[in-house]
DNA sequence: AGTTAGCAATCGAGCAAAAAGAGTGCTAAC
DNA sequence: GTTAGCACTCTTTTTGCTCGATTGCTAACT
């Protein structure tokens, strides 16, 4: 299946129109808009090979075409022009990121905002576990009679706090003592080579088997719980756009939105390669995305990842401004990051 | 103006009936669905007689009627009957509380979750923020070169963390020592005590000024700021109810939850009885509020304050159902706490 | 062989008129 | 005070019609 570069320009020219507009375009509004050098019967007849071709719908037979997920599928791989942001867009971005934002929770929601404040799409994000988060802080310490808060302080300060249930006998001296030892074996190690060290470290804490077994706990709920970190900004901006005027409609996207795991899975997937990952809900395609688009986009700053950041909108998007935005939000932050 | 019995009864027939239809009411359903001893023609005078009064709004000449903010007001009143909880719900209820809950963001959040589900409304919490809540642990470690991170727990288990820009020259002991200083001055305080004596300290803090201040900002902030720790659950519940079939008015009602600072203000209002307080968005009526209902209640535990609970939903609420489950979830919860 | 103009055919959008249905208010009788 | 009966009002649904947009096809043109 070769195009014909006129194709491709023609084809490229619908999905643009019926991005910015959201109606059939017709062969006429074509040579209007466009193509003043050939005339409209020109023009159908390619449309009708498109269609052909499987890149093109006809709604009804009078009435202007729309592009097929295909012809979407071509578009964000072939023929979509990439786009610069103005340097307005940049001021924002770079606004957004102006306050203080070591904290990696803070950092996902500047970014999740400014993302969809410069889109106009619900976006989401979070903040992957690595599990090669350094600790730099443990403690221990009596909260109630039988009760023990631990406290865990990771190098992007996220703190992770744990009631521990500790023995009636148990004096004040002892739970410091199990805190120092707490320190001296885990501060500056990160949460893998803790897990794997765990057998080793058991003997040491023979003496206080519920404490480190808190600790444990503490860490795997970590890497295993992602939900909790999920940020999502905007989620009623989808009403801004023309084919969710149907309350229907927007039911059914609000509840794709609504479930986080199935968005988690997605924002998880090839979250390796930096560059941005666009997957198009068909009728049958993607499951759980139906007539969604989402844009993904994975941040990394010195080699750390900084999470995952994402668009999700109708399969109408305007992928341009969307992957513009986010390799831009992306370039900013590892700028900054790195530069710390 | 004073109701016949009969009136009322009337009155609250076509509330109930409104309630649970969304449609408006005839004399004729009335009659058959509820009042087989009268004709139809006598409740239709009745309900001439209320519109006169009110009570009843007509939308067009050939259509039944429905019941005005007015109405709606005697209803929670005076006229709605209270409901009690199934077993099923009340054990809903008590699953959503079974896991250790001391922290009060998980409490907020359960609850939140809790209320939504039960009450297929959206809802709505907050956490108060009362000042008077006890300092347990308050520590600062360095955590940059230049930057040490203070924490704060209280009682609730509220955790707060926050960055603090300390000079090249302080050493790691001074630092310590420091954060000793603090755990004796202000552990076993409140936030509001802290901020009183802050003077007295502040002479014994001469020496580390920058902490002190970056300790201060972290306590105002926390009293002032209660934007945080508003969570609400079930934002697109509105769409399963049938006014809100129209894209148009689901914008308008996420916008209104989504303005943040005015629903915080909604909830604050009145909450020291610990009854549950209805407000009812008339046309004019509560600003903000066009066209809903918010119902919340404000609970406490030995004392505590625990926290503001709410929904949110169409006029055409159903009160019974949702002063119940709040109501519910309040005594479970508190018998909860108390027992602890 | 590709392009174009011309034209009949198709189908939705919009509108008005007609029909159907729901509910009321009023009147007169009970 | 209550009720049956009925004319009246207004919405909703249906129907039919026109208009306009757009296409696909054919025949002519370059």
């Amino acid at each position: 299946m070769k195009l014909s570069d006129r194709k491709k320009k023609i084809l490229q020219l619908v999905i643009d129109d019926y991005i910015s507009t959201a109606q059939p375009v017709s062969s006429k509004s074509i040579t209007e808009k466009y193509m003043n050098d050939i005339s409209s019967a020109t023009v159908r007849s390619e449309l009708a090979g498109l269609e052909e071709l499987g890149f093109l719908i006809q709604p009804h037979t009078s009435s202007g075409r729309i592009p097929s997920v295909e012809a979407y599928k071509l578009y964000v791989n072939e023929l979509m022009e990439r786009g610069k942001l103005t340097g307005k867009e940049i001021g924002a971005i770079k606004n957004a990121f102006k306050e203080r934002t070591e904290n990696l929770e803070e950092v996902v929601s500047f970014a999740v905002k400014v993302i969809s404040d410069l889109t106009d799409y619900t976006s989401l994000g979070f903040a992957a576990h690595s599990g090669k988060e350094k600790i730099v802080k443990i403690d221990i310490f009596r909260y109630r009679k039988n009760v023990a808060l631990l406290l865990i302080v990771t190098e992007n300060t996220l703190i992770k706090d744990k009631y521990i249930d500790i023995p009636n006998e148990m004096t004040d001296d002892q739970i410091k003592e199990a805190s120092n030892l707490l320190s001296d074996l885990f501060v500056g190690k990160n949460f893998s080579e803790i897990l794997t060290i765990g057998e080793k470290a058991l003997e040491e804490f023979k003496n206080y088997r519920e404490i480190f077994e808190g600790v444990m706990d503490a860490i795997e709920d970590y890497i295993d719980n992602k939900n909790n970190d999920i940020i999502m900004e905007g989620e009623n901006k989808i009403l801004h756009h023309p084919e969710y005027s149907d309350a229907e409609k927007v039911k059914n996207f609000l509840s794709v939105v609504t479930s986080k795991d199935r968005l988690i899975d997605l924002l998880s997937e090839d979250n390796d390669n930096i560059e941005v990952s666009i997957k198009i809900g068909g009728d049958e395609g993607e499951e759980g995305l139906s007539d969604c688009s989402l844009v993904t986009a994975t941040y990394t700053a010195s080699g750390v990842n900084i999470g995952t950041y994402g668009v999700i909108g109708p399969r109408r998007m305007d992928y341009q401004k969307v992957v513009s935005v986010l390799e831009g939000v992306g370039r900013i932050l590892e700028d900054l990051l790195d530069n710390k």
